[in-house]
DNA sequence: ATTACTATAGTGCGAGTAA
DNA sequence: TTTACTCGCACTATAGTAA
């Protein structure tokens, strides 16, 4: 999926095809994306194989029509558009719940990192992380806090183990006050781990691909 | 400006990039755009040529920040995609009154034209049309009516000579009714043509280069 | 009118690498 | 570590044109 053809996506939404079957011919799609009728006719059959839009057809021009999986493409470029100029301070991230290794465990239960948990987020949490696997279209918004400040976790060598800094972001799931915990070094990812005072997991009755949504402070 | 350099914009302003200078490395951009670290750093470079970016640049990384034409840039992105799916029903268009070459006035004083207005806009125009060069940033906006229907006005042929179909959206500016009147067959343009019962210019003492704002329904 | 194929020209990417 | 150059390849656009 190239960006040149979300832009062309956006430009057919634009035209009318968001919500209903219209008429594009590949001429008019050009001069509005300011390409040749060929690339834009081209562009068409690419977004039609990627699965974004679907085609009728005739013998002189066509019908295009977003897919579903066009508009929420869109959509998720809205929501990045919309958190940059409206960011809103507490978010609803949603996700399934999935079973770790067992290595956020390992990090949090760190000397070096309790005493910072303590500190900085007034609570000891449980020796054991919540793994949330975000859907996709809550990504934007879990992506926003690799951007962001959040409360610092010093890292620290131990045992000739390097330790990095971390940061958290306060929130709740289903009422339970916790933290959104990760690298400040991040990579692309769409795991969240969260640390709470109690075993989120077993408090809330949680088990492997449960839906559920928390709720996490910006600042 | 190529779509590829917007999209690596849009990631640098959710790096921070927007209102604040942000320690960006090529590496760091390419890997949240998946391509490689050469292409990230001319994409930069294509960025700040282009005036959309500020760098200050170290000689261990560079400091990046979106400059105003940038921003707006992305505004502008934003504004499509909101109009997409929060459509507003009633939009503030804002632009400068210029003069015509007359052709305006020719066309709404044609007959069969004006039979058609007094009957579906329910008032018969002055003959003479007010024109309007709306600003860049609105033009998101303006370009929804040349998707919109609108209402109707049929064409037809006169002395041998064809009048186009043409499309009216009823609206205000500063308070006196008017209409907006564009083809229905419309290419990029930034003029907006206003009829109304009176001679706007006169009647709001208009002059050229005066930015005005009118206010169009959608349906 | 259309869509869209083919051939050619042009642009952009990544690998290697210099500074 | 950085940034960013050159080179070769692959991708993409356009012109011409067929259907």
């Amino acid at each position: 999926m190239k960006q040149v053809h979300a832009t062309a996506l956006k430009q057919l939404a634009i035209m009318g095809a968001l919500n209903a079957f219209t008429e594009v011919t590949s001429k008019r799609l050009g001069e509005a994306l300011g390409i040749s009728q060929q690339a834009a006719s081209m562009t068409i059959l690419k977004l039609a194989e990627s699965g974004l839009i679907e085609r009728q057809i005739g013998h002189k021009g066509q019908r295009l029509m977003l897919s579903p999986k066009g508009v929420e493409l869109l959509k998720k470029e809205y929501l990045e558009y919309k958190l940059l100029f409206e960011p809103a301070k507490r978010m609803q991230i949603h996700g399934t719940v999935f079973s770790g290794l067992g290595e956020g465990k390992y990090y949090i239960s760190q000397p070096k990192y309790k005493q910072q948990f303590l500190k900085k987020l007034l609570f000891e949490p449980f020796e054991g992380t919540l793994n949330i696997r975000v859907v996709p279209a809550d990504m934007p918004l879990f992506q926003r806090l690799s951007y962001s400040e959040g409360i610092r976790i010093e890292g620290f060598v131990s045992k000739g183990r390097t330790f990095g800094d971390v940061k958290c972001f306060l929130g709740r799931i289903q009422g339970i006050e916790c933290s959104v915990i990760l690298p400040v070094r991040t990579h692309y990812t769409d795991v969240m781990e969260l640390i709470a005072r109690e075993n989120l997991r077993s408090r809330l009755s949680l088990h492997d691909g449960d839906i559920v949504e928390a709720e996490v402070e910006m600042d």
